[in-house]
Formats: C-alpha cells, sequence, structure tokens
RNA sequence: GGUUCCAUAGCUCAACUGGAUAGAGCAACUGCCUUCUAAGCAGUAGGUUCCAGGUUCGAGUCCUGGUGGAAUCACCA
C-alpha cells in the first residue's frame, strides 16, 4: 500500500469517529481507483456503512468528504456521485510523494522478513528435450522466486530432475539398439535433443510391434503388455535398480548428455537453481515414513501386504502409498523428498510449480503430511498452472506435437533481429551489442507472453501470431525504458539534474499526477503478486505503467519547457518511471535495455 | 459415471476479490514524425460476460440447475 493510500485510510478512519461514533477497522476497507469519467483518483464506496451513517448515500459521501476536505490538507477536493465518494489528493502531496520515490534508489524494497520459502520447478524429465509447457513452469518458478525475495522472503530455487525410471529405460534401450554408437559430437545434434530422438523411436518401434501382436490375434490391452520392446525396458529398469554395471553405465552416458543439454538451454533462458535433486538419489525415500504412518495409524495395511491411506473424509478416496511386493510409488517418494527438503531448508512455505493436471495428487501429498504431524504442513503450496495449448490442441511429445523450447526461443531471437534490423535501429550498435539486443528483446518478448497470463489459466499459444513486438508486449514496455533512457543520458550531457525543490513545484498537469499514481502502486503490486503468487499482476502492471508513461511523453516536453524546476522535476519523474519499468521487469526475469 | 477447473469483443487476455457506463492488445478503419526514439500517441467500430433462475442497495464475480470444454479418478510418473 502506498503511502498516500494509507494515510488517506487512517483520515477516513477518523471521519467515521468524529462523524458517526464508529469504529471503522482500518483493514475492513478498502479504495478503489476512480473511474477516469469522474474527477479524483481515491473513491470510497459508502453503501456498506449507511447503517452506520443514518443518512442516503449521497449525504453519507458529502459529509466525510467535507470532513476530509476542512480536517485534512492530504484532501483538495471531493464530489459525490451515488454512493460513490471520489476524492482528490492535494498536488503537493503528490509531489512530495515523487520526490520520495526519485530520491531513493531502494524505493518499493521489502526488509527481510527471517522466513524461507523453497520453489520448486522446472523438474523436467532426461528423455526429452524441454518443450514449451516446461517454458511456462520455468519462467513462472524463476519469477515467483524473484516476486518472494523481493517481498523480504529467503528463496532457495530447486529443481528435481526425473532421471530414472521406465521411460528412461526406453531412451536406453532404442538407443542400444539402433543408435550404432552415435553421440552428440559424432551427430552434432544438442544432447537432449537425442536421447528425445530415441525416445520417439522407442515409441515408433514398440506400437509397431504391437500392431503385430495384434495382427496374430493377440488383444490389444495384452499385446501393450507383452510386446518385446516393453519386456526388455522392464528388465533393462530392474537391471538398473540392481546396479548392474553395464545399464549403469549407459544410463550415466546418455544422462550426462542430456545434462548438458539442458544446462544450455537454461543458460539461453536465463534460470538457474541452488540445488537440483536427481530422483534417482530420492526414489528410495519414503519407505521409513511408511513404518511411521503405519505405527500413528494414519495408514493401514490390506491383506496382500499394500498399505494406504484412508482420505475419505477429506474426499480424497483411498490411496495406495505402497505396493503390496513393498515398492514405493510416485507418492511414497513425493513425501520422502518433502521432508528432505524441509530437513535441507527448514522453510516457512514450500512452492511446488506443477501443471493442474497433478492437483489430485497435490492435494492427497498434502493431507497426508497434515495427518502426519508435520509442523511445516500449512506452508506447502501448489502452485498450479494451466496447460499451454497449441491451435490443434493440446501438445503430445510422443507425437511430435510439440514446440520445442530450444527452436522457439531461437525463433524469437531471429524475428528480433529482423524487426530491429527493419526499423534501422542498429546503427551505433557493435556486432556483440546488436546480438545481445536481439537476445533481450527475444527472449523479452517470450517470457512476457508466458507470463502476463494469470498462471491458474489454461492459455493458447499460436506460433503464427503469438509473439508480437507491439501493443501489450514484452518489447513496447523494453522500448519505453530505452525511450527514457535517451531523455537521460541527454538530461546528463545537458548537466541537468533530477534533484528537484518541491516547494517550487506549484502545480501538476494531469498526465503528471496519473503517472505518480502508478508509480505509488508498486508496492501494493509487489506484495500482492506475491501472496497470490502470480506473475501476472507484475506483466499487468509495468504495462500500464509503460503505456501511461507514453502518454505523458507524447504530451507533455521535457526539455523545451522554460521553467527550469519543471525541467529538473519531470528528468526525475523519468527516472524513477524507468527504475520501476526496470525492477518490475526484473521481477519478471526480464531485462530491459538502454537503446533499441 | 464421481470429483475438480474453465466459459468475457472476430482472436488473445484484463476487470484491484461484490461496486459506477465490463477494459487493453491484435486484426479493421481514421488522424499524428521539420521538435526529447512512430517497437509510439490519439480516435472510430466491435458485448445478451454460455443459458435459466436465485441472493441484495448493487452480480462477469456468490448460490442452484442446465449446456459446452478440459483435467483427474493406475499397485504410471
Amino acid at each position: 500500500m502506498s503511502t498516500i493510500d494509507s494515510a488517506l485510510k487512517t483520515e477516513i478512519v477518523k471521519a467515521f469517529q468524529q462523524l458517526f461514533d464508529f469504529e471503522l477497522s482500518v483493514d475492513s476497507f478498502s479504495l478503489q481507483p476512480t473511474r477516469k469519467e469522474f474527477e479524483g483518483t481515491h473513491t470510497l464506496v459508502v453503501f456498506p456503512y449507511l447503517k452506520q451513517t443514518r443518512k442516503s448515500p449521497e449525504e453519507s459521501g458529502k459529509m466525510i468528504g467535507e470532513y476530509l476536505k476542512e480536517s485534512s490538507d492530504l484532501v483538495a477536493d471531493y464530489n459525490v456521485v451515488k454512493g460513490f465518494l471520489n476524492l482528490s489528493v492535494a498536488e503537493s502531496a503528490w509531489i512530495g510523494v515523487l520526490n520520495e520515490i526519485a530520491q531513493n534508489e531502494n524505493f518499493g524494497d521489502f526488509p527481510a522478513r527471517g522466513q524461507k520459502v523453497m520453489v520448486e520447478f522446472s523438474s523436467p524429465n532426461t528423455n526429452k528435450p524441454l518443450h514449451l509447457g516446461h517454458l511456462r513452469n520455468n519462467f513462472l518458478g524463476d519469477a515467483v522466486s524473484r516476486i518472494l525475495e523481493a517481498n523480504g522472503f529467503e528463496v532457495m530455487k530447486v529443481n528435481l530432475v526425473n532421471d530414472r525410471g521406465i521411460h528412461i529405460c526406453k531412451s536406453m534401450l532404442a538407443y542400444q539398439l539402433f543408435g550404432a554408437g552415435e553421440t552428440p559430437e559424432s551427430s552434432g545434434v544438442k544432447g537432449d535433443h537425442l536421447i528425445g530422438k530415441y525416445y520417439v523411436r522407442f515409441d515408433q518401434e514398440y506400437k509397431r510391434e504391437i500392431e503385430g501382436l495384434v495382427h496374430q490375434g493377440m488383444e490389444a490391452e495384452e499385446a501393450k503388455k507383452q510386446a518385446p520392446l516393453m519386456l526388455q525396458a522392464q528388465e533393462m529398469l530392474k537391471k538398473w535398480e540392481d546396479g548392474d554395471e553395464e545399464v549403469v553405465a549407459l544410463w550415466k552416458k546418455m544422462n550426462g548428455w542430456v545434462f548438458d543439454g539442458f544446462d544450455a538451454s537454461y543458460q539461453t533462458m536465463g534460470i538457474d537453481f541452488d540445488k537440483i535433486y536427481y530422483e534417482s538419489d530420492t526414489y528410495l525415500l519414503g519407505k521409513d515414513i511408511i513404518e511411521e504412518g503405519l505405527g500413528s495409524e494414519v495408514f493401514f495395511k490390506k491383506e496382500d501386504g499394500s498399505v494406504w491411506v484412508d482420505l475419505t473424509k477429506e474426499k480424497l478416496d483411498e490411496k495406495l502409498v505402497l505396493r503390496g511386493d513393498g515398492t514405493s510409488v510416485y507418492i511414497t517418494q513425493d513425501m520422502g523428498t518433502c521432508d528432505l527438503k524441509h530437513q535441507d531448508f527448514p522453510f516457512e512455505k514450500s512452492v511446488y510449480v506443477v501443471g493442474n493436471e497433478q492437483d489430485y495428487h497435490f492435494k492427497v501429498l498434502f493431507s497426508i503430511m497434515k495427518k502426519l504431524g508435520r509442523d511445516y504442513a500449512d506452508g506447502l503450496y501448489h502452485l498450479s498452472y494451466g496447460m499451454v495449448d497449441l491451435p490443434s490442441g493440446k501438445m503430445k511429445s510422443r507425437e511430435g506435437t510439440v514446440v520445442d523450447a530450444d527452436d522457439l526461443m531461437q525463433e524469437m531471437f531471429d524475428t528480433a533481429e529482423k524487426q530491429t534490423r527493419e526499423l534501422g535501429k542498429i546503427e551505433g550498435l557493435t556486432e556483440d551489442e546488436a546480438q545481445e539486443l536481439y537476445r533481450t528483446l527475444g527472449l523479452g518478448a517470450l517470457k512476457y507472453f508466458l507470463l502476463k497470463v494469470d498462471p491458474k489459466k489454461r492459455m493458447l499459444f499460436n506460433p503464427q501470431e503469438s509473439i508480437e513486438f507491439q501493443g501489450n508486449t514484452g518489447p513496447f514496455i523494453q522500448y519505453t525504458h530505452a525511450r527514457i533512457s535517451a531523455i537521460l543520458r541527454r538530461a546528463k550531457g545537458l548537466d541537468v539534474s533530477t534533484k528537484f525543490d518541491p516547494a517550487k513545484i506549484t502545480s501538476l498537469l494531469p498526465k503528471e499526477l496519473e503517472l505518480i499514481h502508478k508509480l505509488t502502486e508498486y508496492t501494493k503490486t509487489v506484495d500482492l503478486a506475491a501472496e497470490e503468487y502470480s506473475p501476472a499482476l507484475i506483466a499487468q502492471y509495468v504495462y500500464e505503467l509503460a503505456k501511461t508513461y507514453n502518454g505523458f511523453y507524447q504530451d507533455v516536453p521535457i526539455f523545451n519547457e522554460d521553467n527550469k524546476e519543471a525541467v529538473k522535476f519531470r528528468v526525475a519523474l523519468s527516472q524513477s518511471v524507468a527504475r520501476l519499468i526496470r525492477k518490475s521487469m526484473l521481477l519478471l526475469g526480464i531485462h530491459v535495455p538502454e537503446r533499441m
């Protein structure tokens, strides 16, 4: 909340005391932004308080407005439309606020709150390269981490890599059978893409075998189980679990290729982690928790020896937590990993950035941890995000209808280069600077596109037209920053200081006021974005900020102005906007250029 | 079939958690570069917020019932 917001609310509370002898609690109400067609910036809706005021809506509004205007320097004027009390804040207050923002490099930074939060995201399988869906996951996880950090949390970013299991064996088997010793070096193919090729190859050959068996008269379901390739893959998984030297060596070699490929992708994306967990290390965890849960009667054993948890009271059914043969299922190791994570980093909150197809799984997991009495269980949070659809429908990696992450990023860079050249904006840039600019713009466009949508919602990606450089886009905001940078360079050249004297600024233009108002909303936006785990709120805010600035830029001359104090004031205003654009964009993991 | 989520302009998305005449971008059309970067600005047009009820001063938002779509309900991960 901005200082003006809270100061206004304090005054309103006083008004209710004085006028109606009513104790209004500061947290019980909020001020709405005044609609453009009315005078003012803040609006109090008086309908809810008519019982206390015992007056008509209009009269109540007038009484409160009049009181505020008389008793507070903050409120310059008011008007009442129906039950809406619109307040105009004094220009001197806005000017004072801008002065604070402009002089304080750290405006909007939150103090450390001494709380730890772990954010798990990315979590790829090592059998195929990253695709568009992973990009949404990675950008979300990265941005949420930055937002939480900005809110004063100590953040630990972790990646839980799924590097074992039957699907990995499928790639390994296909490689063994058809790979002919191919390597990333020999083929010139990036490691993760090379492995992905064999994962697809497995599926093709496997389907062929099934067809053959069905042709011979076998039931389809049975054929899926009996296909030699599937049996071989299962055999390989057993060998892996038994530590068979040859299989483990192959696994290590192929995983190494994938990790090299992932590292390159992460670097291009500008994403990193504080800690990486591997499922090959954690997949046996959780069995001791089974014992513990049986002891405390949270779990129960069926006749065949399998272990279950009864979550019917939570409307989640009965759920298996250990197989009859004593081997783990997915949730077994997730329980164990949950404890491990808390042991490694005693968090207050732990966020799982995982698609909404796993909503049920996380409800179950969190319920179990609560039943087991984990004191951190209330801090577990599933950041459930929607899938990214293509115009053709859902992406399916096995059917090759995926948008590859590396390809897409490269396309973005190419498009950025093409646009930049067409606009003739590379003059004065060295080749290196130009290349860096293309990456900044291309990645900015992509990240912004994926982050501006509410994470919870499913979204559509149309490769033909989705990524624009005009309108509500990353480059639009980056452009605004570059524009302001040019202003600031010029100010420096002209030796114009950004230290203005608030007392000498006697009036504000509407565009100036609107812009300062936007600046003050930064803090509450960052706060809300953390609370909601929603980078989309930041994206929307920074878009509005940039748009508002462009309106100001169009209408108000900065250097072509006789009043020297006004020049300083406008430069300071521009500088503050640039700074908050940069900060906001950085919360999304997007860099902004000095020129473009 | 059970459970959960979704449905807003031609398209992609907003709507500050129940507030005023539902807003942006893209696409279409019209203006604005001899002045700080036109990747910009200003304007026109575009809506039965899926349908039907209900709750109240007030509903895109909450409740009920439909319709349409998605996910999930594995001794898969």
